[in-house]
DNA sequence: CTGTTAGCGCCTTCAG
DNA sequence: CTGAAGGCGCTAACAG
């Protein structure tokens, strides 16, 4: 890609520290006290005169005096900072997410470290690691695809750095954990397109290592089970990525019962189904109908859309985690109960 | 939403220090030898006995050591994190430009901190706020919308903070700024709906604070001009909401005469006027014709799609911008020559 | 090759 | 009501 505009490279102006920031101590010694009466000062501690105090007041203002935030951070050995992991930002599921954290971290005046594993283990121990290396007060993760090993995770907690999952969370009793109840929905998709006439539904699910993947089989053989259509339910495993959507499609629609209504995994995984089907001739919402999972905002502006899809509440459940981890690293003076794990329940949304 | 799972509360189980981190002195007093013996040595320093280094070595990985970052940052000044501000991650745009940037600082041992504006200038305030606190080493920063004062950001520069802008860039002459040059594209874009037989054509644009929008309308008029089509072209200036979408959509369709094609702001603006005229009974690139900026995957996945969208390069600039900042943190010991603004092509694409 | 020491900025006991 | 002093963990002179 071409680069335009001024093609004469500038030297560079080097920012250094023009206008160092000021210290208690600077006030201190401006002020002839000490630098314990400034600090006190500035924390409105109840034993300093209140002449002092505006006296200290001012000259902080006049000085930009900001209290070191590293200098603080070493001295309590508190970062107020969490960090925050996910397997990739670019899906909205975890965007909106990251926005439920953020508005609880700023309300308990954190701030938000964030990693993005892109669903890669090796990847999601290194950020943990890192983030065990700034010293943060506490983890929010949703964790990698492939993730089946969490002692980077339980090491967190042997630091006395708590740790909340969401969303996609370990099989751990004794882990914090919120997440959605996607068996009874998953059942309760079946029973909708059950209801509008279908028998053959075809089923594109995760990987194997995702516990989302054996909560929605459940509930799909479950219903089919009961409505006495086993026989019909036609399941591919996939990894969630759009060449293995293309195939299951594919397998999907060679099945000697061939598959009125599919359900996938999630939106994005549907628009990929979609397409596909589309491509092969089919007509969406006469020929073969889609239902699926997380319900995001894109789906709305098709055509031609989907029956359905399980409203997961990504906002609600991010918020609940943090605000745990919230009171996990500042425990209420009064209610020290918690529900270690909280189950919403995930929802069907027509379309 | 009803909370299922287990309804009896457990007693919170408190994550505190059960293991508290080793320190270089810890590690010292159980070899017998000093701090800076220890420090030295795990530093890989030239001037330290191999077997010394050996022992240091493998007491630190006996005792979990960890060197704590946040005393690090104190002693050493610099907190190794980077602020970034971003409008919004829900923008798909942005989530690309976040992965960029997490890439670039992970290559310098470089950590993330996360602010999201949400287009509002006194948030963004805010935020920049938090980090100069928190004493990051620089910031990349994308504008809000309706952020017409750069103090905030400046005084960043005074603190020793280098700040870098991407895509929403400032219209300082001494700022650091990657950005897309829109004007020409946009003037290619009208171009391309000419040569297709368009001759009325409709913008809906963005808000006057924004510098992409007097870029995207002069481009605009510019090439309308050049085509003797002056009179045909409908500018609608917005919010980029989907309620002034909708109205600016109402106007352009009401007009004398009214326009064969609509360029969107973006590919979110784009998906709403469609979905409006859609409604209002019209067919997607048989009635009316819709272009627009970003090239959003989704748009991939429509089944009457846009027919051009300008693609602005959301990695590259990110990636360029946080590049651009490291080299401001951290100067190369020989080239301290560096473009000040950078501006790349943009590139319409075809559908 | 290794040890001693002085701080970085802030908070917090303990004494006035 | 205020001051003095110690120390958090680590680095980097300065001494041996």
């Amino acid at each position: 890609m071409a680069v335009c505009g001024d093609p004469r490279p500038f030297t560079v102006y080097i920012y250094r520290m023009m206008q160092k920031p000021a210290t208690i101590k600077e006030i201190a010694s401006r002020l002839g006290v000490s630098v314990s009466t400034v600090s006190r000062a500035l924390h409105d501690h109840p034993g300093i005169g209140l002449r002092t105090k505006q006296q200290v007041r001012e000259m902080a203002a006049a000085l930009n005096y900001e209290p070191n935030q590293a200098a603080i951070s070493f001295k309590r050995g508190r970062s107020f900072t969490i960090g925050v992991v996910l397997p990739n930002l670019r899906e909205d599921f975890f965007s909106i997410a990251i926005n439920a954290i953020e508005e609880e971290a700023i309300q308990n005046r954190y701030t938000v470290l964030i990693g993005q594993s892109h669903d890669d283990m090796t990847r999601e121990v290194q950020i943990v690691e890192t983030m065990r290396k700034h010293r943060v007060d506490g983890v929010i993760i949703s964790l990698a695809k492939d993730t089946d090993d969490h002692t980077h995770l339980q090491q967190l907690g042997e630091y006395g750095i708590p740790v909340v999952f969401f969303d996609r969370v370990p099989l751990l009793r004794d882990a914090f954990s919120v997440s959605c109840d996607l068996r009874h929905a998953s059942a309760q998709l079946v029973d909708l397109l059950v209801s509008r006439g279908h028998q053959s539904i075809g089923f594109i699910n995760g990987p194997v290592t995702m516990r989302a993947t054996s909560e929605r089989e459940a509930g799909f053989l479950e219903a089919m089970h009961r409505h006495g259509l086993k026989e019909r339910a036609l399941i591919q495993a996939t990894n969630l990525e759009a060449g293995q959507t293309r195939e299951a499609m594919a397998s999907l629609l060679a099945a000697r019962t061939p598959p009125t209504a599919i359900i996938a995994f999630n939106d994005y995984v549907a628009l990929e189904a979609m397409k596909y089907a589309r491509e092969q001739g089919y007509r969406i919402n006469k020929d073969i109908f889609f239902a699926s999972y997380a319900n995001l905002p894109i789906t709305g502006y098709l055509e031609e859309g989907l029956v359905a899809s399980v409203e997961q509440f990504p906002y609600e459940q991010a918020q609940r985690a943090a605000s745990m981890l919230m009171q996990l690293i500042q425990p209420p003076p009064g209610g020290e109960q918690l529900l270690r794990q909280q189950v919403l329940a995930a929802k069907v949304v027509m379309h």
